[in-house]
DNA sequence: GTCCTTATTGTAACTTGTTGCAATAAGAAA
DNA sequence: TTTCTTATTGCAACAAGTTACAATAAGGAC
């Protein structure tokens, strides 16, 4: 998957949807930013960026671009949402007493997605994943 | 795990946590359903039942309920959460097309928790997994 | 039963996220 | 370039979720 904002935006047009400059925008601020940024932490910039835009346009196309994989999502322990360029996708492992967190690679599920697809006939292409436990040091103490 | 707003009831005392009729209410709540309920749908259900509670207590109650492993929250599609007695986990497999899902047992990622706490040193004691993609009607379609 | 401690609740104000609809502007066509 | 279509936006109102803090009540001690 490429991840420059100019190569996303060619393929959004290609695609046929409309290349408006709030959503180059939000690319552009999702590709510096380098990281996961919540829809507030889009908005905020945004606003430096092009002071008219509004709430409800970040959350709609924040929304686009996910379900057209064009970024992905991953869900905070918490249940919210967070937004990234699509590069090398990974996951949290965080540990619920002294909050200390991981990440690993988006490969080590591949063997799960591989007999997912076998068992149910689908082809998988988007997926939500956080897990949450006890890190080496905190486990010893029990919850 | 054990399952039943009576037995669940005991172990929050049991742990040193108040049984509030609230949080009562909401365990039975949860176990009558059957299913997966939203926050606003327990709050809809609290009220009739116990008719002065207000939506901080619900939402304050199913983190804590969560938190502490008595009830499981599953995150949808939309970044959402959603509350159940645990009984057996199960997940979702959604298709973006034609929004057929099935389900699948939670003991299908077992391989991939033993794994994970393998590589990590961490004990998984929660997770929060949704994947989507085509199922094989829609497949064919492309996207 | 009464008293005491403090976890839990309700209140109020706030932040975050969503929806309907009219106005705008991106991209295609002439 | 100008015109046209309609996807996308801004606006306004709303719904969902959170936080600070004082009031309440659960559970233990007596």
């Amino acid at each position: 998957m490429t991840c420059t904002p100019t190569h996303l935006a060619s393929q959004i047009q290609e695609h046929g949807f409309r290349l408006t400059r709030q959503r180059l925008a939000i690319l552009n601020i999702l590709y510096d930013s380098g990281g996961h940024l919540t829809p507030t932490e889009v908005f905020q910039r945004l606003h430096v960026l092009l002071p008219g835009v509004t709430e409800p346009t970040v959350y709609r196309n924040l929304d686009f671009l996910r379900q057209h994989g064009f970024i992905h999502a991953t869900s905070t322990p918490s249940g919210r949402l967070e937004y990234q360029i699509v590069t090398h996708s990974h996951h949290h492992l965080t540990c619920k007493i002294c909050g200390a967190t991981i990440e690993f690679e988006d490969e080590h599920l591949q063997p799960l997605f591989a007999r997912l697809e076998e068992m149910t006939g689908y082809h998988l292409s988007e997926h939500h994943v956080t897990f949450m436990g006890f890190c080496p040091q905190c486990k010893s103490k029990g919850e």
